[in-house]
Formats: structure tokens, C-alpha cells, sequence
DNA sequence: TCTGCGGTCTGTAGCGACTACAGAGTCAAG
DNA sequence: CTTGACTCTGTAGTCGCTACAGACCGCAGA
């Protein structure tokens, strides 16, 4: 087993393990042009570094705010710049934020419809079951 | 075009439009078992009828609660046994809200630290950008 | 030195829930 | 009789992974 080996070069694994990502992602990243590749040794397996760590956990606590990986990579650009990308930057979090709360609103929709209909499951005096009955008669959210 | 036509039986668009499902969905949940195959005209055109309407309609609303297809297909078992399949019901979409509330939680705390970094954003008195350097540097969410 | 076990390599298939297309057939109006 | 809109089938693409299969590689113990 290789381990840390600070002068050698980190493993696929030991990346993974050190950034908390899955194995086979690190290799997916690498594939969609998220990660840069990195040099390989002489038979071949991918020697990481520092530098490749401090990206993929960019990526990773991107992926965290619930970025797609397209905006990722718009960001990855973003802070590969010299300039001031903070505007462009704001822009793409403004945006995302903006997704997220209207992913909300549908969440709490459905959290609420949801919420009656097993209240009225529980008192169970109804005749049939309310919420299939609901389900084939009503419009349930909105 | 052949509009509604009651007594012979509805088209696959006429179907899709009045449910409003998009027109191949209506194929790919006969292909996956959620509608029954309709029958067939002599020339192979499928002849739907009220009751797959009805089914559709049903398949339809629980998705819009954010139900997965294969809960869907439980709750379509359960509709269409004897019995009181109320309890069973309730347990399903009892999972299913802590499910959709577990996701609200999740993108509120997305939201919270996205409206934060948006700020820091805005207010542009730093060096760099706020947003990337904190995800180059820290844990986002939690 | 041999053997075995774990790592790594590649490419590919699968997930869920659609959506979109290509290429062929059908039907009705003008 | 032609035209255009519909339908049919199967298949591929989407997103973000995840999990193989089958082949190497590297190191420790016997």
C-alpha cells in the first residue's frame, strides 16, 4: 500500500481519500476537462499533486452549493483569469441562488399538499384512501 | 387531425394534450409499465380511452408531489387492490415528505451560504473575489 | 523466485426520468 | 393524387456520477 509520499506524487486514491471524493469521480473529472491531467508515472498511474488537490476541492465544495458542473467550470475559468472575475462570478451565484429558491418554493409545495394528505390519511375515517382518491380527482400542487 | 373523437377512442397527442404530459412521456410509461398498453386501430395506432386518461392524470399528480416513478407505480398497486390500502399510502408519502424535507433543508443551507458569498460579492471593497477564494479555501455548507 | 493481493489502468454500461430524433408508415383534406 | 400532419419503432442523448470487466503493476511474505 502507497501512502502520503509528499515528494513522489499523490495516488488516484490517496487524492480521493484526502479530498473526500469518489475514486471513479476523480476519474470522471479528469475525463470532462474538470480536472487537468496529471503527469503519470512510468507505468502509467496518475501522479497528483497539491495543485490538483486544491482544484478538485474547489469542484467539490462548488458542487456542495449545488453548482452543475458546467457552472464549475465557468468558475474554474473564472479563477484561472488574472483581471477581476468577481463581477461574472456574483453573476453565476446570483443565478444559481436564484434556482435554488425557486427549488425551494416547489419543495415547500409539494411538503405542504403532502402534509394534508397524511394528516387526512391518519384519522382514517373516510371511506377509500384520501390521498389516492386525490391523486386521481385534483390538481394537487399550486 | 383527428380531434377528440369520444366514441372511437383518443390519439397519443390528443392524450398528451389533454393531460398535459409531453407526448412521448406517454410512451415511456407504457414502456415502463405505468400505463397499460392501450389497443390498437387496424393500422397500429394506439386508441386510448377514459381510463387511461384517468391513470395518467393520477401518474401525473404524483409526480408533481415529487414522487419517484417507482413510488408512483407502488401507489398505482395499491389503487388498484381491494381492500384499505390507506395505511400503506400513508407510509409512502410519510417517507416521501421527509425525503422533500430533508432536500429543503439541503438547499437552504445552499442558500444561506450562496446569499452570504453573493453579498461579500457585492460589496467588491476586497482584492480578490470573495466567492472563489472561499471555495479554494473552506468547507461551504455546514 | 514465486505467488498472491491489492492497487491502477482502460473502456463501457447502468442509473432515473425523460426527450429527441431518424426513417418508415398512415390518414384525411384539398 | 399529392401534401402535410400525424403515428409507429428503436435508439441515442441528457446530467452526474457509479460500477463493473479484464488487463496490468508493485510490493510483501514464503
Amino acid at each position: 500500500m502507497s501512502l502520503a509520499n509528499p515528494s513522489k506524487g499523490l495516488q488516484r486514491a490517496e487524492l480521493a481519500r484526502r479530498t473526500g471524493a469518489n475514486l471513479e469521480t476523480v476519474r470522471y473529472y479528469e475525463k470532462i476537462g474538470l480536472l487537468p491531467p496529471p503527469p503519470r508515472t512510468a507505468s502509467g498511474y496518475r501522479s497528483y499533486d497539491s495543485a490538483h488537490e486544491r482544484r478538485l476541492g474547489f469542484v467539490l465544495r462548488a458542487r456542495e452549493l449545488g453548482f452543475s458542473l458546467e457552472e464549475i467550470r465557468a468558475l474554474l475559468g473564472l479563477a484561472d483569469e488574472q483581471g477581476q472575475p468577481c463581477a461574472e462570478a456574483s453573476r453565476l451565484a446570483s443565478t444559481h441562488l436564484a434556482d435554488v429558491r425557486a427549488k425551494i418554493a416547489d419543495l415547500r409545495r409539494m411538503e405542504r399538499v403532502l402534509k394534508e394528505v397524511v394528516a387526512q390519511c391518519g384519522d382514517g375515517t373516510r371511506p377509500g384512501c384520501p390521498l389516492i382518491e386525490a391523486l386521481f380527482r385534483e390538481k394537487m400542487v399550486k
